[in-house]
DNA sequence: TCGGGGCAGATTTTT
DNA sequence: TCTGCCCCGA
């Protein structure tokens, strides 16, 4: 007779393979879990195992709840626990389908129908600017991306438009107007933005006992990934669907925090203990996936973080060989050893193109790359680069779409009402939107209304009319699969007709890019069956990006940014630009922005399973022109004696000849002192984002005097004499002031700089301590003190004028 | 009203 | 370098 599998078999092969800590974690199941999960160490599969391991324990599926980040994660678990407990669907998906779910559900409670528009950020960005213009804000002096920012902080800190108060800047006295202003247009638009989605949830739950306490009984327990990056309205809604149930599993990485600029508390995770105290803690540390060297720099980089908690990663792989840093001499030689080492690698078959990635930190500096693949054959992808949904002609087509299913979608209306042209200009336009708004209507009623229309000359009225008439028609095949809709509406509108007849190249694409639109809304129908429909497929392209669309099997190298990189693993990866102003990036101000680009490279470290390469080029050409640069401070923070170090910008032949006594200045070189010196003098010298000024040279021997160095004879102090004695010896690589330029070219050893030439974040060097960087300063002249952070000897303090303190490049 | 051309301005990361 | 915006002529 066929006897059920028993308990303790389905657990065993759920529970096969898992170490201790993870087993632990897996068959925690009933309150609070905190599971601490260093990169690389099992975290995906520990979680889809407790998922397997819950539903062997007999829990409903439909009683689990599973919120992540990215699409990409959700379907990488979904699959998982498909695998491990096939035919048991649990709800996974990120935080804003989730929500979005749910507002369907409950639209009426926050004011919407359920048939609302999810505005993506050129959406939002443009019902901003109309009521920018209808409020005649200064729009140079208050730009719209520096008041969405402020919107969508309030938002993220559940600060909602009637309570927020200005605060004493400017800005926040326009907000303060605009943002209960712009949420109205939103509720009239019958529409929401990304930050709505999750706000209009939270202050449901807030609000509406009843309905908390029914999602909390629906979803008994919740797991949330990536906790690290969840913000204040999440953390509010995590917490309101696990009070009656307590079951809450929560699992991140401090360390991999890089989404405070959305608003991510890190706080949330290292809170986590205190909010919840029955909680039990599983730290996964150990590593699988790089080597021992990879994960040392790794550690010994976010080491250097404060706001952190304190853990130890280690592997039992392979030490493997060093980590590579070069300093090339431009981006061209840097993409060109990159395209190179694929190539090589590729053709003695030891590596495929699909080993290698690439990450940078802003998707401008991808372009080089790019060429120089081209250029050697070598098969790429770019990860979310131009996004297919932010193309022209597929947002007019989803506004056409998205103007079907919700007719009182305004940011749709006005996207294209003249789209293709019909003779309805913006005077018209102009006027209709005010008439909408004195009588209460939406553009789509308002183009109905004959009164209205009377006030309007006649052409426009009779172009207007109709296109509302158009519209009406459309609306009868809401219902109708996407496909179907797609089509009448191309044929209603006309839209693809206007370029299938231009016969441009453009416009050739484009019209393959709405025949690409057609094959997705197909395939969408065909997959989607009873759950699909208009709406389902608006939102659903609304809430996916383009990193969703990634296929790994491709056998491609993979460029992208390292906020892209996150969850993703390559045997072989170079990081690019490492440099000031890039990698820790010009906007970060405060400690905690750069301890939070310190995680970024952190993450992109991580990523690297065998190889990985480091660089920097010495000029970099951006927006057009060409700049010398400052390699990152953070190279200063890596275990250089075990990395391969390696400066190309050195006189041909020679590549380790850094610290090899005086030479010529090169060309470059020459050029970059020209250029520096033009510059004009900034004022205040304590500028945001002013590069820190180092030379190449020390901070390639800006590390702990190992022992290599040792070796030869080379210490920091004999550098520090020779670069102080001699010129040519510490040239610097970029000037930023000319003023500061003064102050340095000045001294001759003694300190004789003016003190008030000193300024936060600077880069200095003592003659015994070596490069440190100014933290604080105090006082005026001769009195002026500073306190100066040294790597390896910790925080220092001064009066500049009685110090051997200096400029750092001088 | 429409579209081209010229110019200024701006450039991080994403659900 | 590239985009988006404005202005102007048709």
């Amino acid at each position: 007779m066929f006897e059920p599998a028993d308990e303790s078999e389905g657990a065993q092969h759920i529970l096969a393979g898992l170490t201790e800590s993870q087993r632990e974690a897996v068959q925690h199941i009933d309150g609070p879990l905190l599971i601490l999960a260093g990169p690389g160490s099992g975290k995906t599969r520990v979680v889809s195992h407790r998922m397997a391991w819950m539903l062997e324990q007999g829990i409903y599926a439909s009683h689990i709840l599973a919120l992540t980040f990215t699409n990409k994660a959700a379907d990488e678990l979904k699959s998982r626990v498909a695998s491990l407990a096939p035919g048991q669907r649990i709800w996974t998906g990120t935080f804003h389908r989730f929500c979005a779910r749910l507002l369907r559900e409950f639209a009426p409670l926050v004011g919407l129908e359920p048939n609302f528009a999810i505005y993506d950020v050129s959406d939002s960005r443009r019902v901003l600017k109309r009521v920018l213009e209808d409020l005649d804000v200064d729009v140079a002096r208050f730009k719209p991306e520096q008041i969405a920012a402020e919107i969508s902080r309030a938002k993220n800190e559940m600060i909602g438009p009637d309570d927020y108060q200005a605060t004493v800047s400017p800005v926040g006295k326009v907000v303060e107007k605009i943002y209960p202003l712009y949420q109205r247009q939103l509720l009239k638009s019958n529409a929401v933005d990304f930050d709505d989605l999750l706000l209009h949830v939270a202050v449901m739950l807030r609000e509406h006992p009843e309905v908390r306490a029914q999602l909390d009984e629906r979803y008994r327990y919740v797991m949330v990934d990536e906790y690290q990056d969840t913000n204040l309205a999440q953390y509010v809604i995590v917490r309101a669907l696990c009070q009656d149930y307590p079951n809450l599993a929560v699992t991140g990485d401090p360390d991999q925090s890089i989404y405070g600029w959305r608003g991510a508390n890190v706080r949330n995770i290292l809170d986590f203990e205190h909010d919840y105290p029955q909680v039990k803690v599983v730290r996964l540390e150990q590593n699988y996936r790089s080597t021992q060297r990879i994960l040392s720099a790794a550690d010994q980089l976010i080491r250097h973080n404060r706001l952190r908690k304190d853990k130890r990663l280690f592997t039992a792989n392979e030490p493997g060989q060093p980590v590579h840093y070069t300093l090339f001499p431009s981006e061209q030689e840097e993409a060109e050893a990159i395209a190179q080492r694929v190539v090589q690698a590729v053709r003695s078959g030891r590596r495929r193109p699909r080993d290698f990635a690439v990450f940078y930190r802003i998707n401008a500096l991808s372009r080089v790359l790019e060429s120089y693949f081209r250029q050697h054959g070598v098969p790429y992808r770019m990860v979310n680069s131009v996004e297919f949904y932010q193309r022209k002609e597929i947002k007019d087509v989803m506004a056409y779409l998205s103007l079907v299913n919700n007719p009182r979608d305004d940011v749709a209306f006005l996207r294209v009402v003249n789209e293709p042209a019909r003779g309805i200009g913006k005077t018209t336009l102009e006027r209709l939107s005010r008439l909408a708004t004195e009588n209460g209507l939406t553009l789509l009623e308002a183009a109905h209304d004959s009164n209205i229309l009377k006030a309007i000359s006649k052409k426009s009225a009779k172009a207007l009319s109709r296109f509302a008439v158009m519209m009406d028609q459309l609306a009868e095949h809401a219902h109708e699969p996407v496909a179907t809709v797609l089509g009448e509406v191309l044929i209603a509108t006309g839209y693809r007709d206007q370029y299938q007849d231009s016969g441009t190249e453009e416009d050739m694409q484009r019209v393959v890019n709405i025949e690409e639109l057609f094959t997705v809304a197909r395939q969408f129908d065909e997959a989607q069956g009873e759950n699909g429909g208009l709406e389902a497929f608006l939102e659903a392209s609304s809430l996916v990006n383009d990193t969703d669309a990634f296929d790994e099997e491709e056998d491609c190298v993979s460029l992208m940014t390292l906020h892209a990189a996150k969850g993703l693993e390559f045997p072989v990866v170079s990081i690019i630009a490492l440099e000031e102003g890039v990698l820790p990036h010009d906007r970060c101000k405060s400690e905690e922005e750069i301890e939070e680009e310190r995680r970024l490279l952190f993450v992109g470290i991580t990523r690297a399973k065998q190889e990985l390469y480091l660089s920097s080029a010495k000029y970099r050409t951006f927006r057009g022109t060409t700049k010398p640069t400052v390699p990152s401070w953070f190279l200063s923070e890596l275990p250089r004696a075990e990395m391969d170090w390696e400066d190309l910008t050195r006189q041909s032949g020679s590549s380790e000849g850094r610290f090899r006594g005086p030479r010529h200045p090169s060309q470059m070189e020459r050029l970059a002192a020209s250029e520096s010196s033009s510059r004009p003098a900034t004022s205040a010298p304590n500028v945001p984002g002013m590069p820190r000024l180092m030379t190449a040279d020390q901070l390639l021997g800006l590390s702990k005097v190992d022992k290599s160095d040792a070796d030869r004879g080379d210490t920091l102090d004999e550098r520090l004499g020779a670069s102080r004695g001699t010129p040519a010896a510490g040239k610097p690589v970029t000037m930023t002031t000319a003023k500061v330029k003064a102050a340095a070219s000045a001294t001759t050893g003694t300190t004789e700089i003016d003190p008030d030439l000193f300024y936060e974040g600077m880069v200095v060097l003592h003659p015994s301590y070596g490069p440190g960087k100014v933290e604080q300063l105090a006082g005026r002249g001769a009195n002026r003190r500073a306190t100066v952070q040294f790597p390896g000897h910790g925080r220092k303090s001064f009066v500049i004028a009685k110090s051997p303190l200096r400029p750092a490049g001088g």
